[in-house]
DNA sequence: CTAGGGTTAG
């Protein structure tokens, strides 16, 4: 027991004198800065404490949890500070009551400032530290706290897992001394959200007790990686089910996209629990079927709150804020949630002072809530407003600066974001990303570069998973000659061994259009595990080099690797992309056949893509019929693109009436159709489709292009007139434009819609975004060296056709990637051999 | 007061 000795100093040192100021004249205080306030000395200060009986000492004890379990800081921080004496306990209760309402600066403090720490405090801060994403601090502690029992190791396990670490927190498992039922679990349950359902069941089927809990972990991993089937299996194995075994099976059908074999499921019995009313309503308010949400939720037996909130959230994301505000009104009680949907709700509708009467009006607030708030500021361009609330929030989190990072990027102010980012305490992979990637955008590629050898140099924090980090920041915005030089500092480091590093390398190498190194990389590699393998496949499919993928799969079956199913997703679109369609459908059959795999939804994407590609439409149709599930838009896309090629129009109208009721704001799909109407001459019809989309609010991603010259990006969009050597470019295009007009090419005007009037239409097609980059590129890159350009949509057929022409003219080797594979363009020809 | 399974917000 303890004194009530230094709370109140310890707080004044909290909270500081700036923020104190800042607060005091805040008319709408809420509880943490509450808190705050009573840092100043209160009355009652100098009683000699009784002497309180231990009975009455956990009486407090509970009193305190229950404040903080209903986020009263304050209250509970009176009751910590006039209470005649302490425990242990009390102070624990406080620490993990901050970190429960996102408070973690002033839970450290109570933490460095106790006088007596037992097993329980170090655990818990442990756990403040995951939760908080920083898993070095973690485990520094954990390194250092003079004894661990089994939730200090399980802790760390399932902290790592949950932050991607999944080797990591296997190291952990390892090494522990004594594993109980719950070690197995956390570990089994680590596997599972990292999406390695396979080591997960080697685990499950090892561990030498099992309970509910490991039973409903694998059936709800099964589920939700895709394996419905082996979900059930193990369903029906189970010894004693309960309702999450049920919820588990149920909500794998919904995040599945299987609604209808959802609702059958819970048509057939009558028990479900108000989770299992809430997950299924949730899958409604998901897929935008909000009809059937609001009959779920007027249908069902108890609503409790988070009923009220799916429901709230589901017409405010829709952007329906009456509905959503009356029901907000209309719910019998709000928590955090609650209001902070309303905050977001409003801000993702651009409805700032909506948000922002909400936002000040919620009785408590956390960390998501202030975010909302700023992340709308930011979005609307008011950064002095966002730079305020950031300030005054008493709960930052890492998001809330990445947040601030990305807005300040986003709205050109650089120089603010990276001042920032200097500034942060932590940083995660967000932060790096958000950084990088305002460089990038911002067309600042050296300094991007230099924050790289800056990461390198901080030593510390450039370990393997920074460098895995950096490596797919490269690999996302094709930064091929960054990743280059994190590849010369990765040997430096003589980190290139390892499968983790070396699969991210592989990775970058493919997304940058580089997959001649990518194999080189691959080939090196002396270790190789399946992510290596499906990456190498993968690549070799999205290059449109088929034969390849398929030879490196015909290598990997010599391994003892097993195949699995991201394994078959390479192999079929290889097929597809290739048009090897017989060997298609052989490998399709041999899933089960060989491997006892179950198709996947993915799968039959590949199939129904492959089949329709080679102009096989009925079979696709068929196939899409056969499936043990509903198809789904993507499917349906697949259908669409394979009309367009062989111009069946009705097909075509067909499976765009799916996709539009399944996802109204798809415009790529809209784009699409267009073009399917344009190529069969019915011009009224794409009229039609143009006020469609204006009707329905659709809006067209602007299409942009970008191409890194000497460690600079240029980014060009549509009928540029921006980029300095513009006219340069103009006055090339047309050079090139007579000389691939004797080769054979027709200006393909009629058979491309873009939302540009009639008259512009040739005019515009020619300064298409991927045109101008590929002129810039010719111009600007030395001879002999490959000119990679990069699109953010799909690359349009008019310039697709162009640029084979040109790559023949100028006898350049020019790699395209866009939204969906890459093409390689050579002497005349494309990798893609069209089909794309 | 701390670790594992099914539903809601950034």
């Amino acid at each position: 027991m303890h004194t009530r000795q230094s709370a109140t100093r310890l707080l004044r040192n909290v909270a500081g004198n700036r923020l104190q100021k800042r607060l005091a004249g805040n008319s709408n205080p809420s509880p943490q800065n509450l808190a705050v306030r009573l840092s100043k000395p209160g009355p009652n200060k100098n009683n000699k404490p009784s002497s309180p009986t231990d009975a009455e000492i956990v009486k407090w004890n509970k009193a305190i949890s229950d404040h903080m379990r209903n986020s009263r800081c304050e209250a509970a921080l009176h009751l910590f500070d006039t209470m005649p004496s302490r425990t242990t306990v009390s102070w624990n209760a406080m620490i993990s009551g901050y970190l429960n309402n996102d408070r973690f600066d002033l839970a450290r403090r109570f933490f460095d400032e106790m006088p007596d720490r037992n097993l329980v405090s170090w655990n818990v801060m442990i756990s403040g530290y995951v939760r908080n994403y920083d898993l070095i601090a973690a485990r520094r502690l954990f390194d250092e706290m003079p004894e661990r029992d089994v939730v200090s190791w399980n802790t760390m396990i399932s902290g790592y897992a949950r932050n991607g670490f999944v080797d990591e927190a296997r190291e952990i498992f390892d090494r522990m001394p004594v594993k109980k039922l719950v070690s197995w679990n956390v570990m089994i349950s680590g596997y599972v959200r990292n999406h390695n359902m396979h080591a997960a069941r080697c685990l499950f089927d090892k561990m030498p007790e099992r309970d509910v809990v490991s039973w409903n972990t694998m059936i709800s991993g099964y589920a939700q990686n895709g394996y419905v089937n082996e979900a059930r299996e193990i369903f029906y194995q189970m010894p004693v089910k309960n309702s999450v075994s049920w919820n588990g099976i149920l909500s794998g059908y919904i995040q599945n996209g299987r609604m209808e074999a959802a609702r059958q499921l819970f048509e057939l019995n009558s028990n479900w629990d108000t989770v299992s009313w809430n997950a299924l309503m949730a899958g409604y308010v998901h897929r935008k079927r909000l009809v059937d949400a609001r009959m779920l939720f007027n249908r069902m037996p108890g609503r409790d709150l988070v009923s009220w909130n799916t429901m709230i959230s589901g017409y405010a994301q829709d952007g329906n804020l009456s509905e959503a505000q009356k029901l907000f009104e209309e719910s019998p009680t709000r928590d955090v949630f609650t209001w902070t949907t309303m905050v977001s709700g409003y801000v993702q509708n651009g409805m700032l002072v909506e948000a922002r009467r909400v936002f000040d009006e919620m009785p408590v607030k956390n960390s998501v809530s202030w975010n909302a708030m700023i992340a709308g500021y930011s979005q609307c361009r008011m950064m002095d407003e966002a730079k305020e609330l950031f300030e005054a929030m008493p709960c930052r989190n890492i998001s809330s600066w990445n947040t601030m990072i990305t807005g300040y990027a986003q709205n050109g102010e650089i120089d603010h974001a990276r001042q920032l980012f200097n500034e942060m305490p932590k940083r995660d992979s967000i932060s790096w990303a958000a950084m990088l990637a305002g460089y990038a955008q911002g067309g600042y590629s050296e300094r991007a570069l230099h924050l790289f050898i800056q990461m390198n140099r901080d030593g510390e924090r450039m370990n393997r998973s920074a460098f895995t980090c950096a490596l797919s920041t490269c690999a996302d915005i094709a930064a091929l000659e960054c990743g280059k030089q994190l590849h010369g500092r990765l040997v430096q480091a003589g980190y290139e061994m390892g499968c983790f590093v070396g699969n991210a390398l592989l990775a970058m190498y493919c997304k940058c259009g580089s997959i001649d190194e990518a194999y080189d990389a691959f080939k090196e590699m002396p270790e190789k595990d399946l992510v290596t393998w499906n990456t190498m496949i993968d690549g070799y499919a999205k290059h449109g080099f088929g034969k390849k993928a398929l030879v490196i799969f015909e290598s990997m079956r010599m391994t003892s690797i097993k195949p699995d199913d991201v394994t078959m997703v390479g192999v079929l679109s290889a097929c597809s992309h290739a048009g090897l369609v017989d060997k298609g459908i052989d490998y399709f059959y041999s899933m089960n056949r060989d491997y006892g795999m179950t198709a996947k939804a993915q799968h039959y994407t590949c199939m129904i893509d492959l089949l329709g590609r080679a102009g096989h439409l009925e079979d696709a149709q068929a196939l899409m019929k056969s499936m043990p599930f509903e198809p789904d838009a993507t499917m349906w896309g697949a259908l669409l693109g394979a009309s367009r090629i062989h111009g069946n129009t009705k097909l075509g109208e067909k499976a765009a009436e799916r996709i539009f009721e399944m996802e109204p704001d798809n415009s790529g799909m809209y784009v699409l159709l267009s073009n399917l109407y344009a190529a069969a001459g019915r011009w009224s019809d794409v009229g039609k489709m143009r006020v469609t989309m204006r009707e329905r609010g659709v809006k067209k991603v602007p299409g942009f292009s970008w191409i890194e010259v000497q460690n600079k990006v240029h980014t060009f969009s549509v009928g540029d007139s921006v980029h300095p050597e513009r006219e340069k470019i103009y006055a090339f295009l047309e050079e090139l434009d007579l000389e691939i007009k004797k080769l054979g090419y027709v200006s393909a005007t009629k058979t491309v819609l873009h939302d540009v009037e009639e008259e512009e239409k040739e005019h515009m097609l020619k300064y298409h975004s991927e045109k101008l980059a590929v002129a810039f590129g010719i111009l600007n890159v030395p001879h002999g060296r490959p000119i990679r350009v990069i699109k953010n949509l799909r690359v349009c057929e008019d310039c697709h056709n162009a640029i084979k022409h040109i790559s023949k003219i100028v006898n350049r080797s020019i790699i395209l990637r866009d939204s969906n594979r890459f093409h390689h363009f050579d002497g005349g020809g494309c990798s893609c051999g069209d089909y794309w």
